[in-house]
This record gives C-alpha cells, structure tokens and sequence, in this order.
DNA sequence: AAGTCAGTGCTTTTT
DNA sequence: GCACTGACTT
C-alpha cells in the first residue's frame, strides 16, 4: 500500500466535510492526485466504494485514477470502484435502468454512422445558397453544438457558420438557410427514433432529462450514489452541467478544475460551470491549488509569460517549488522533416548520453494530422512510440465490417449495420441491399429475421446468410459471436483489404475479442466498445493496457495532440511546431475567443513539462507571415505576426537555436514521397 | 448493377 | 493516408 503525500492545501481539500467542493488547481498543482487522495480517503472513512462515481473526459484518465486509487488502498479494497468517462457512465445507467431511461433495444451510433444517417436523410438534397455550401458533416456539428450548449438553431448556426457575425447580411443568410437545416435536423432525428439510434449527445440527455423531470429516477439514483468525483470540471458543457445539477441534491460533489486549461469551447465548454459553481450549488466552497510541484521556475515562467499577454485576466502565476533547472529551448528549423529528425536525434541523445528512457519523453502536437512525418522518421529510425488521440480502434473500416453483422443481432433496426453488412457480401451492393432491408423494415415486429433474409436473398447466399445469423444470436459469450463472425467474414476481409491486411488489419481481430469478452452483454459491447479508446503502437492498433497485457516494451516515447494530453506530464516536453499560423491556428485568426482558446492550448502544453522544455518552429513560415498583413476588420490592426503567441518574447526567456541544413535538399523534403521512407524497412 | 482503379483534394481539437 | 469521384470492366 502506498500513500501519496500531500501538502496541507490538498490535504484541506482531501479531507473537506462539508458538502460540495469546488477545487480551483493550476496545472501541475497536484490536481489528480488530489482527486486519487480524496477517493481513497472516502473509502478509508468507510464510504462504499461502490456508491463513489469519478467522471473524467477520456478513458484512459478514468481508468488511471481508478488504478491509483486502488494502489493506495489495501488490496481488493477498491474493486467496487467506479471510474468512467460522462458518456459511458450514462450508457452504464441506461443499460441498468432500462425501465427508468426508456430505452431498451438501442444502438450507440459514433461519429461516422452519424454522417451516414446524415447523408441518407439529405440524400440529392445539396444545401446550396450562392457562395455558401452546407455539408452534411457541418449539420451534424450544429445539431451537436446546439445541444451541448443549450443554444438555439439561430444562435448555434450563426456560431458555428458565420464566425458569430451580427450584420445584416448574416442575419439575412440565416433566415433563408435555418427554415432548410430545421427540417432536415428534424428528418435526421426522426430517423434516429426509428431505427433506435443513441448518438454521443443523446447518451447524456436521456439520463439528464431523465433525472431532471422524473422524482422516481432521481430517487433511485441516491439511493445508488453518495460521492460524485469530477475531473476537468473547466471543460464541462451546458448539457453536462444539466446532468450534474439533480446530483446536487443526490449526493456530494468534489470537482476539479483550471480556468487556463479550458480547451474545449469547441464542444460547447464553458468555464461558467467554475466560475458560477459557488453560485449555482448551495451548500459549496472552493478550494485553491497554487503550488507548482511539476516544472522547474524556467518552465513556468515561460508559461506565466505566455497567459500574461492574454486580454484575460487569469489571475495566474505560477510558482515552482522545485527551484529552478534548464531554460527552455525554441528550435528553428525549416521544415518538417528537419524537424522530425532533429526530435529524433534529441531522443536518440537523451536515451543513450543522458540515461533518460523513451518514456521519459512527450511530443506534442496541435493536430494529429501534423504527427504523421514524425511518426514516419520514428519509425525509419527505430524509436518506439505510442499515440494518444488518433482513430479510435472501432472506426476503422474492417472492425466496423465485422461489428456490422454483431450489430443487426443486437438491433435488427439498425439500418447503417444493415447496408454495411450486406454490401460487404459479394453480388450485393448498394441497390440490392436497400431492397433486403426494404423488406426486413416491412416484416411486421417479431417477425423471424433469418426467415426473411432467406425469402429475400434465394440460393445458396441466402441461406448461408440465414444460417450464420441465428447462430450468432444464440450464442451468449460475446467473445464466441466474434469468433463466429470471423470465421464467416475473414475470407472476404482478407481480399477486400489485401494490400495490408497480413501486415496490419489481421491482427486487429484477436484484440477485438479480446474486447469484446470483457463485455457481458452484446449490448454493453456495443455501446461502450465504441467509446474506448485504443492507442497505436508503432502504428498498429493495441488496447489499453488493463485489457491486453503487454507487457513487452513497456519504454516508448507519447506523441498527442495536445487536447489529448492533458493530465499527462513528462521529464523532456517537446511540443512541435509552435510557429504563426498553428499558435494560434489560421482557423482562429479573426475570432477574438478562439485565439485566446489556442493560447490556452499551448499554455496546457508547456506546463506538461518537468525538467526540459522544447519548442520547434518553423522558420519559412515567419518569414511569409512577415511580409503579408491580413485583411481584417475595419478599425483593428491585426496581423499574423502580431497575434502570434511568441512574438515580443523576451530573449532571457528561452535559448534559441537554428538548425543548419542536412538532410538532402529542400526540394527532396518537400516532396511528400518521403512517406516511402517506410516501406522498404524491417518491420521485425 | 456491381466492382475496380487511378486520380484528386483535403486534413483542428474529442466523447 | 483518407474519402470521394468518374471512367472503366465484368
């Protein structure tokens, strides 16, 4: 049993007795640790384990804490614990309270299928008016946006479209688009109903909605929980705070958060939810965290630097315990390949003169897009690394083929698995498939599916079909329908992904077993499989680690993106590309709040660091930035170069180094075949 | 009607 | 690497 050692701040909010608290803590402050303190000290007080909820934004978080806690405790004494994310607690509940939530055969529908539903319902209809295209992905992001913020349609579009301009050309666009996109939201949700779809947003909605309107659920629900725990309270939304508001009078919130680490405003954040928490819940206090035990005093101070500029008042200033250390280091180098190389080299340095690990080391990237030459060099150059933040493991093409057949098993609704499924079989494709399901809609409720697919596909096909459907559905162990459903589809999966299928996708199906026997029902492996995140390895999809054991190589340098990384922290940070046009990004440069978003993005990154703090930049792009000011609107002078994050730094702040030429020339690095760097290399 | 392939353009951030 | 398109074959 190991204890974790607080300081009396974190202990005063460790050991809080009154009802609810709010936990104001800057990074590196012990943020974590103090929530890990508080479950444990709950459970050590003799508080049922099972009746503490912790609510965290990723998985991996929850399952971390989960883990720490359990570490601190005499051992099995936390098993009870729980620790999941918002989205999968509510998919938790509505799976144990089917009666209660109204929701008995349903299918969890991730962002892809969402798009395909979205597309069926606009089918030909192409939103179109003058300059301005709607595509269907954006509707999605309205619809999505709207109902996490509580906004209206008006407001939402005029957000998310129009750059939340007010003239009179706006208003006027507005009011000839909204009548369109309202009815095919209407038709996209309608749809939703039907074929008995929960997307992410309705998980949290049918259990807020649920818990605001029916004194019965609420009543059953205390009855289930004393504690609520609650990470990252900065990146909460409206519709979360819905959810959290019953629980106020249901048991004790302990919630965590920072104001300067608030990065996802983009899914409808807002820090209100910390800044009102005193007002909006009675009987609360707030604690505050200041005390910086991460980052050496140059890390921080750089950081402090950083959120000073902002027009917001952060009231923030960082103060290290540890002392001071290294200054940090600004790269210039001239493009990406350099750059990659030159991170590679730096590894490569500290892994052999300097006795660090790979896992000492954190990459950090504001896309995951910009990862990928890095992750080529890595590869070429034999450095081992995991990614954090990239495709979830579920959406990619040959598991979605797969689950399709799991999917009309569970819910023979489900229209998207259905057309999926049947495509997939040879002879079949989008117009024939339309008319199976046509019929297998029309058959009345009840009616024998494996009966139908055989009247509707005569032959051999059918009946093959027919047969492989029933007996999956009699199966019970979800982990045994993966392996029927495999056996039946591996041929065609083989070929339809022969280019790398032996290299890459075959082995992902073992894995998906794996997953799928942690889950008792189909239904919760359907619902909450989604939601897990996997993590790559060298490229090649691997699942937590709780669920695989692999314990081979266990040393790998972390490249995330920087919304992904929060929580972490590392000896040697490097964050990638911190040249104008990325901090802040081009998308924010006109929009007042998103610029002072992305500096709270970079903020987040920088205080990841412990020891050694690096930032490379792209020179040529400074250079271009320079010469060129940007229109802007009447009366401001903004430009790229004066919005970025880095200009005016004073010099003492970081040690600046330019990177001479060396690898090939120019023209060699830009051409995007360098890709083919890995293809000819031993992947053993 | 279904399948294949080469060419094109496009890539914020996440549950 | 990805989704999508258009022209082609089966």
């Amino acid at each position: 049993m190991h204890q974790e050692k607080l300081n009396s701040g974190q202990r005063k909010a460790v050991e809080f007795s009154g009802k609810h608290l709010l936990v104001l803590a800057g990074a590196g402050t012990g943020k974590t640790k103090t929530i890990i303190s508080r479950a444990a000290h709950l459970i050590n007080t003799g508080v049922d384990p099972s009746k503490i909820q912790i609510l965290t934004f990723t998985k991996k978080a929850a399952n971390e804490i989960v883990e720490r806690v359990k570490s601190n405790l005499p051992q099995s004494q936390g098993n009870a614990l729980n620790g999941a994310t918002f989205h999968s607690w509510c998919n938790q509940l509505i799976v144990r309270y089917p009666n209660l939530f109204g929701a008995a055969s349903y299918t969890v529908v991730d962002p892809d299928d969402q798009l395909s539903i979205m597309k069926m319902v606009c089918g030909n209809n192409k939103l179109e008016f003058g300059k301005l295209r709607i595509k269907p992905q954006q509707l999605i992001d309205v619809y999505s946006f709207a109902r996490n913020t509580k906004k209206s349609l008006t407001q939402a579009l005029r957000i998310k479209l129009f750059k939340n301009k007010e003239d009179a050309d706006t208003d006027y666009e507005l009011s000839v688009i909204k009548p369109h996109v309202e009815n095919l939201l209407r038709a996209y949700q309608a749809k939703k109903g039907i074929q008995r779809y929960l997307d992410y947003d309705d998980l949290l909605l049918v259990v807020a909605t649920q818990l605001g309107n029916n004194p019965e659920a609420r009543t059953i629900l205390s009855q289930n929980l004393d504690y609520l725990l609650v990470d990252e309270m900065q990146d909460t939304n409206p519709l979360q705070w819905q959810l959290l508001d019953p629980f106020v009078h249901i048991c004790h919130l302990f919630c965590v958060g920072d104001d300067a680490q608030s990065i996802y405003s983009f899914r409808g954040a807002d820090f209100k939810n910390v800044h009102l928490f005193k007002e909006r819940v009675p009987d609360s206090e707030v604690y505050k965290l200041e005390k910086n035990y991460r980052s050496t005093q140059e890390i921080l101070d750089l950081s402090n630097w950083l959120l000073k500029k902002s027009p917001i008042d952060y009231k923030k200033q960082l103060e290290s315990i540890r002392g001071n250390g290294e200054i940090p280091q600004l790269i210039n180098v001239t493009d990406e390949w350099q750059e990659a190389n030159w991170v590679a080299d730096e590894i490569l340095k500290n892994y052999t003169d300097e006795d660090r690990s790979f896992s000492d080391h954190l990459v950090l990237s504001r896309s995951q897009y910009y990862t990928k030459s890095l992750q080529a060099v890595f590869i070429r150059r034999k450095i081992p690394y995991v990614t954090y933040g990239g495709r979830k493991f579920m959406q990619a093409a040959h598991i979605k083929d797969l689950v399709s057949l799991l999917r009309i098993v569970n819910n023979p609704y489900d229209e998207i698995a259905w057309i999926r499924f049947l495509t997939f079989q040879e002879g079949i494709g989008e117009v024939r498939a339309s008319r199976i399901l046509q019929q297998v809609i029309e058959a009345t409720e009840g009616a024998d599916i494996p009966e139908i697919l055989q009247n509707a596909m005569p032959g051999e096909d059918g009946s093959k079909i027919s047969k492989l459907y029933s007996s999956i559905k009699e199966k019970t162990n979800v982990g045994a329908m993966v392996d029927e459903a495999y056996e039946a589809m591996s041929l065609g999966l083989a070929f339809r992904y022969r280019r790398d299928w032996d290299e890459k996708r075959k082995g992902d199906f073992p894995v998906l077993k794996l997953l799928a026997q942690s889950y008792p029902t189909l239904g919760e492996f359907i619902g909450e499989g989604l939601l897990d995140n996997a993590e790559q390895m060298n490229g090649t999809n691997v699942l937590s680690e709780s669920k695989l054991n692999t314990d081979e190589d266990k040393d790998h340098v972390i490249i995330s993106t920087v919304h992904s990384a929060k929580g972490l922290e590392a000896d040697v940070c490097i964050v990638l590309n911190v040249s104008p046009k990325a901090f802040p990004s081009s998308w924010s440069l006109d929009d007042l709040e998103a610029i002072e978003e992305d500096r709270r993005v970079l903020y987040v990154a920088l205080t990841r660091a412990k020891n050694r703090l690096i930032l490379t930049r792209n020179t040529s792009s400074i250079s271009a930035v320079h010469n060129r000011t940007l229109p802007s609107r009447a009366g401001e002078k903004t430009s790229d170069a004066e919005s970025y994050f880095l200009e005016g730094m004073p010099d003492n702040l970081v040690e600046q180094k330019t990177i001479a030429q060396q690898f090939g020339n120019v023209q060699d690095a830009a051409t995007p075949n360098t890709i083919d760097l890995s293809s000819g290399m031993d992947f053993s």
